[in-house]
RNA sequence: GGGGUGGUAGUUCAGUUGGUUAGAACGCCGGCCUGUCACGCCGGAGGCCGCGGGUUCAAGUCCCGUCCAUCCCGCCA
């Protein structure tokens, strides 16, 4: 070994001990006659003195820049009371340099590395020169801590008697579900795998093979467009369990989430975790994964303006469509910016525009609508969305999902402007979990003119809504369940179909796949299911969100130490590339170029 | 595919109603300095203002297009 000690481990009761440290040049403090290096390595910084009487250092000295990598051996010495660095463990003491190796002198980075500036550069360049970002403290620690989240994983789901099974990556294309990248085959002119989504059907043969309780860290591949919390690569921590039922998926998954929690950060997370029916969640909160560390519950006002001389709002519950509402309490001083961009996320919901009244905090209530409004109206309205001086009370009118996804969207946006103002808050340090359950099993597709399945087309429905399957399909409940987090959803899974005849009616006759498409792409499962499936269900945590979670960072690129940009690319190596003409023959493959 | 934000020195940013030679801080280079730890002091270099068009006597600034990054919608069974 090069070392004897790591940068944060000498103490004042090491002073005498003769010692090697190796690391990067932190920062370079040169006083002419004296000179200190602050070493770093991955576990803290260490104080180097150069002292003149070793005047054999001047030479190399002036070579070294800040993040080469050296080796210092010298003797443990304790600094002079005025001398002491409160701010660093190894603030006591400091290394006497007696030798010197250079290894590798550093070229300038092209950014500065100290955590609190690397932070504003932009991301492109810190990307480029992942190598040196990563070198970064902060970087350093958001790796630990994915690292530990998945040792306490494997730790938990050891002890509880499950097996660790990886399945392939090269998987068949299904083109049900995500946009998949696709492998050629070399040896198959002609024929491709596909990346796989996720290990869903692998771990459902699993289970009809007997293995009862499988997990997985599982890398999967979806080829979608990307967002703060979506890599094309990412990965879940797969699960898969036979003569189960849904509430021993939660026991499992709380105590895995608190396991998780508890190791990782210290944290005890109360268990169980509170249930919302997917009804439920999308009313009062406008999304199926609520974040319910604030209030600003959405309310139904159908009924009340059923008979409103407020035409818009009377015409929509009249065709159907639900009034919804909800109070930013404490908003009435939105800037007209704010409001703007309120109205923007409206639309982006779908909304053609953004109702609202204001009540000034002498108490007035201002609104373009208000006019149309009844005093009974006005009361109901008052009453029951707690109404009071300086509040905001934001409308949608629209079909039942439209309305609530578009208050939703506004009361999320109207909680961050509420805690910027200190009138709420949403700590980032409250974790609250939840199941959302009972999701319909199926919603009907306008564009494909058929049902799709909300989650996948494994789920099992809720057993007594079998009978409307025929009847009544968007009735029908799924069982599924889905673990949010502070309005992330961080699992998802379901009690699978195990019967073959059931399976093959989902198949056929809701998701309408054509008997031959049906059996070319799910034949071995359903013939799988002929020789004794288990009943089983199963899960998967989005592991990167978790871990993005636990480092308290707002995207997982931070917990990903390669990860791509939005289209896609790894800056580092340039990915993709264009591949040679030899390579594509081999593979059967002809690139047209596209012009334009 | 659609919308928002951003792109000026190595980095982070400023840059007035379009108007002399585009600035600051940090970093970098040279010099000085024996107790600093965000060391200090003196001096210096460093710019395709993302790219391409256009308007104008004149464009970092206005217009159009485009590229890149990022956030969101669609999409993610």
């Amino acid at each position: 070994m090069k070392r004897t000690h790591t940068c944060n481990v000498l103490r004042k009761a090491d002073v005498g001990t003769q010692v090697t440290l190796v690391g990067w040049v932190d920062t370079l403090r040169d006083h002419g006659g004296i000179q200190f290096v602050d070493l770093r390595d991955r576990k803290g910084v260490t104080q180097i003195v150069f002292d003149p009487q070793h005047t054999a250092f001047k030479e190399d000295l002036h070579h070294l820049r800040h993040e080469s990598v050296i080796e210092v051996s010298g003797v443990v010495v304790a600094r002079g009371e005025a001398e002491v660095n409160a701010k660093l463990p190894t603030g006591e003491i400091e290394v006497t340099a007696e030798r010197l190796v250079i290894h590798n002198i550093a070229e300038t980075p092209p950014f500065p590395l100290e955590d609190e500036k690397a932070e504003k550069v932009s991301e492109d360049l810190r990307l480029q020169y992942r190598f040196l970002d990563l070198r970064r403290p902060a970087m350093y620690r958001n790796l630990e801590i994915r690292s530990k989240a998945a040792k306490a994983t494997r730790d938990y789901l050891d002890g509880q008697d499950f097996l660790e099974i990886e399945t392939p990556c090269l998987f068949k294309s299904t083109p049900e579900g995500a946009r998949e990248f696709l492998v050629p085959s070399r040896i198959h002119p002609g024929k491709f795998y596909a990346l796989a989504q996720s290990p869903q059907q692998y771990k459902q043969m699993l289970m009809v093979a007997g293995i009862e309780r499988y997990y997985q860290l599982a890398r999967c591949f979806r080829d979608e467009d990307l967002r703060a919390d979506r890599q094309p690569e990412f990965t879940q921590i797969d699960i898969e369990m036979s003569f189960i039922d849904r509430e021993d998926m939660y026991a499992l998954i709380e105590g895995l989430v608190a396991r998780i929690w508890k190791d990782c950060l210290g944290v005890d997370i109360p268990t169980p975790f509170p249930r919302m029916t997917y009804r439920d969640a999308m009313d009062q909160y406008g999304v199926d994964k609520p974040d319910t560390r604030f209030e600003l519950k959405i309310e139904d006002f159908s009924d009340c303006f059923r008979n409103s001389q407020f035409k818009v709002f009377q015409s929509t519950v009249d065709s159907g469509g639900v009034v919804k509402a909800f109070n930013a309490k404490g908003l009435a001083d939105a800037t007209q910016g704010e409001m703007r961009d309120l109205e923007n996320g409206a639309k982006a919901m779908g909304a053609k525009g953004l109702a609202f009244i204001r009540i000034t905090p002498e108490g007035e209530w201002k609104s373009p609508i208000l006019k149309f409004f009844s005093e009974d109206e006005l009361a109901e309205l008052k009453e029951r969305l707690d109404i009071g001086n300086g509040d905001l009370v934001f409308f949608a009118a629209a079909d039942w999902e439209r309305a609530c996804s578009i208050l939703g969207r506004v009361r999320l946006d109207a909680g961050k402007l509420l805690q910027q103002r200190g009138r709420i808050s949403i700590p980032e340090d409250q974790f609250n979990f939840l199941w959302v359950i009972e999701f319909p099993l199926m919603l009907f597709d306008e564009e494909a003119g058929r049902y799709v399945a909300a989650h996948h087309p494994f789920t099992s429905p809720v057993e007594e809504d079998i009978p409307l399957l025929d009847s009544d399909p968007k009735a029908v409940r799924g069982q599924h369940y889905d673990c949010v987090l502070n309005g992330m959803e961080i699992a998802g899974g379901s009690i699978r179909i195990h019967q073959p005849a059931l399976q093959k009616k989902v198949f056929e006759d809701f998701l309408q796949i054509p008997k031959d498409v049906v059996e070319e792409r799910f034949g071995y499962m359903l013939k799988a299911f002929r020789y004794g499936a288990p009943p089983h269900g199963g899960i998967a945590l989005g592991f990167d969100r978790l871990a993005s979670t636990l480092a308290g960072r707002s995207h997982i690129r931070d917990v990903i130490a390669f990860p791509k940009t939005q289209r896609g690319q790894d800056l580092m190596n340039d990915a993709p590339s264009p591949a040679g003409p030899a390579q594509l023959r081999a593979l059967h493959i002809e690139v047209n170029e596209i012009e334009d």
